[in-house]
This record gives C-alpha cells, sequence and structure tokens, in this order.
DNA sequence: TAAATAGTGAACTGGGGGGTACACTATCAT
DNA sequence: ATGATAGTGTACCCCCCAGTTCACTATTTA
C-alpha cells in the first residue's frame, strides 16, 4: 500500500530499486520484441540478471509486468510536446515540422513493435489501451488541433471542424506505409522518403484546406 | 503432389474433402479470433469434429495449416471488384460509392481480425504476409490508381500521381477511427457513421484533387 | 478377397511457461 | 544481536501444446 510513498521507514530491508528499473527495462525490450506470449517471465529475468522471484516480488503477475512495461514505454515515447507552435512561420513549414516529428515517432522501432503488440493483445487490458492511445495519438491529435484553431482563427487555413482537419492530417502522414512497416513488408523509410512524403502531404492538405483566398 | 489434380485413381481410401473444408473452415474462424500461438491444432481438430491426426494428415504442421486458413480468408474477402466504374456518375458519386465499399471492407470483423493476426506475425511469414498484402491494400490501391488516371483524362479530377492519390484517399478513409477498432478501444462505426465519414473525406479529397476551374 | 490409404481415439513424448516452495544468504531498522 | 524483509538458486507443480505412436475401424481400387 503505503510500500513507496509514506516514508514510514519500512522494517525489513528495503527493496532495490535498481532491480525494480532492470526488470521493467528488460521487459520494455522483450515483450514489444517477442509479443505478450512469447516473451516469458523466466527470460525477462534472466536479461534482467535477476532471480525469477524477484520479478514476481516486485510485480504481482506478468500481467502486472506487462501493464507496467507498456506504461513506462508510452512515457518516454513521448517526453516532450511533438512541437512548439512557432507563429512566426508560414503555416506550410510549421505542418512540415509537426509532419517530420510525427513520421519520426510513427517510424520508431519502439512505436512500431508498441503498436504491434497492442493490437496483438485487442480486447485484452482495455485500461491498457486507453493509456497508450491517450499517450500516443490522442496527445499528438489534440496538438494538432489546436495549432488548426490557432491558424485557422489567424486566417492562414480554412478549417470549419479542427479535429477532423488534424486527424486527417495525421492519416496522410501514416499513409500506407506505416502498414506495411507494421506488418513486417517493408523497411521504415529513409530519411529521403520521409522527406519527400511529408512535403507532399503538407501540398495535399494545404490544397484541401487553404483559406478562400486563392 | 498430383492427389487432388491429376485424375490417377489413387490405391486406398480418397481423403476426404469434406473434412478438409472443416478443417479449414475451423482454422479460419479460430485463428482471427485467438491469434496464431493461442488457436491450438487440438481445439481446431475439435471445432471441425475431426481427429487430431486428420489435421496433420490434410496439413504438414500448423504453420502450413496457417497458411492455408490466411491465403482462403483473403480469398474470400475478395471474392468481387471493389466497385464497378461507372463513367456516367458524376466524380464525386463515384468516389462515394469507392469509398463506402473500402469502409465496409476495413470495418468487416473478419478483414480486422486477419489485420490483427497478420501484424502479431510480422516478420514471421514473410511470403504469407506479400499474400494478404496482395489480396486485399494492393488491389484496391491499383483499382483506385486506375480509375484516378481515367477520371483525371477527362477532366473531372487533377492528379498528377494517381497511385499517391490512391493511398491517400485510402488512408483518408480509414481514419483514426480504424486504428483506434483495431487495438479494440472502439466498436465498429455504424452505417450513419460511416456515411458522414466518406462522404467528409470525399470532400476534402475533391478539394484537394478537384480541376483547375474552379 | 487383398492391398492400400483415410480416419479415430487415446495415450504418449518432449518441451515450455506461469507461478510457488524451500533453504539459504544479504541487508535494513531497532 | 534480533527480527523482518529482500534476493538467490534450484527444484517443483500443474497445465498446455505440437507432433507422434498404436491399435483399430472404414472405405476405396484392383
Amino acid at each position: 500500500m503505503n510500500a513507496s510513498r509514506s516514508n514510514a521507514p519500512a522494517p525489513g530491508r528495503p527493496k532495490d530499486m535498481e532491480k525494480r528499473a532492470a526488470i521493467l527495462d528488460a521487459a520494455m525490450a522483450l515483450f514489444p520484441a517477442r509479443g505478450y506470449d512469447r516473451a516469458s517471465v523466466d527470460s525477462i529475468a534472466r536479461l534482467a540478471k535477476v532471480s525469477k522471484l524477484t520479478v514476481y516480488s516486485h510485480f504481482a503477475d506478468k500481467e502486472a509486468l506487462f501493464g507496467a512495461a507498456v506504461t513506462e514505454c508510452c512515457a518516454q515515447l513521448l517526453p516532450h510536446r511533438l512541437f512548439e507552435p512557432e507563429p512566426t512561420l508560414p503555416v506550410a513549414r510549421v505542418l512540415v515540422q509537426i509532419g517530420r516529428a510525427f513520421v519520426d515517432l510513427m517510424m520508431d522501432e519502439r512505436a512500431l513493435s508498441l503498436h504491434r503488440v497492442m493490437i496483438s493483445q485487442a480486447g485484452q487490458n482495455r485500461r491498457l489501451t486507453e493509456i497508450f492511445f491517450a499517450a500516443g495519438p490522442r496527445s499528438a491529435l489534440q496538438e494538432m488541433e489546436s495549432f488548426l484553431r490557432q491558424a485557422d482563427a489567424k486566417g492562414s487555413v480554412r478549417v470549419s471542424d479542427p479535429a477532423r482537419a488534424a486527424e486527417h492530417f495525421f492519416c496522410l502522414l501514416k499513409g500506407v506505409r506505416h502498414m506495411r512497416v507494421l506488418v513486417g513488408l517493408s523497411a521504415v523509410p529513409t530519411k529521403a522518403e520521409r522527406e519527400e512524403h511529408v512535403s507532399e502531404v503538407v501540398q495535399v492538405f494545404l490544397r484541401a484546406f487553404a483559406p478562400a483566398s486563392a
């Protein structure tokens, strides 16, 4: 209960938090890489250089460990905001910056593995899935939405429904390539490919949402 | 080898093709529903009302059975072309028809389960993944591309790169909702929701790819 | 009828995984 | 020092699964 929060000294030997971190690191490596089923608790303990019993002393069971690992993965993948709205730049430039950041995130190996494992566990851990979605797509969408709202107010774009437009933008950015990579058919795109894709998408997006003064 | 193709009578008792079909049906039900690992050969045999040994007499091993099931799923999901290009209708109407068909396909429970299982098996069965992608996304993209090429020739749209435009269209149609459903966060959209989404997407697409005579 | 193959059920092999028990050592507070 | 907890290593329990063996029955062709 109050083991970590309260400062009651606790009677016996305290838990080694470095071991806990090592276990979590191992879990964050193995669950996404092998999937929930194929990542055994033994292998995680082995990778963490820790006894299996120690794993079970820090985490109730495999599911709890998985939950902690996924939560930590989400936290590490979104440490900073996706972008800083620099109002001085023209919209096209800002959109390119946002697009770059988003594509880099979606094509990050860790993010891809996380997607795979969450999809393969669909319907198993509803709470966990919500954490995953709130940390990733949702926060990005909200930032994008508020940016579009401001841009619309300034007249640099014409979006009647910023939330929907934000969805459109990100879906265009993911493109077919994202699914191909998810499924293991394509390699991650190179920097040049990303750059070209982002600029193409920004052009399409702006043609669809340009202000009436065309 | 020539067991089923050649008409050489074969010495002993012939294999019961209805049993084979029952096994395949059971595999097509269980693999997508539970995933590759959690769908045991025993459970498939049980569902097919067949001895486990019969399964192994028709299919070399679990992987072969999985491959046959996925291939058959793909074949059943795309029995007909996604749409018939009716050149008399205005572009917007045709796009809405295509969009409806595509969204219905992507939100089909069987297609969703197939996506999940293929993603969770990413990198395991390269050949299989190609079959999956060729049967689903790729053929749809090719049809769409050729339609856009014709529409561009008639001047009803303005697409310099039909392949890319086709990708954009389908990505917009999938939207964020598809990933939410894949991951088990959202229910499949209702007919009304789909209709509204499709018409929104078509409007956006046409704004981006309308001919210059705006 | 005889040979050959298909199919059944049940038992079995070998392997692996989640989780626990035990005996022991290490580290903390009082 | 004492009590309490953390951590280790090994062995263990129980269950599940892929794939096989065996003895037996069923169905086909020649």
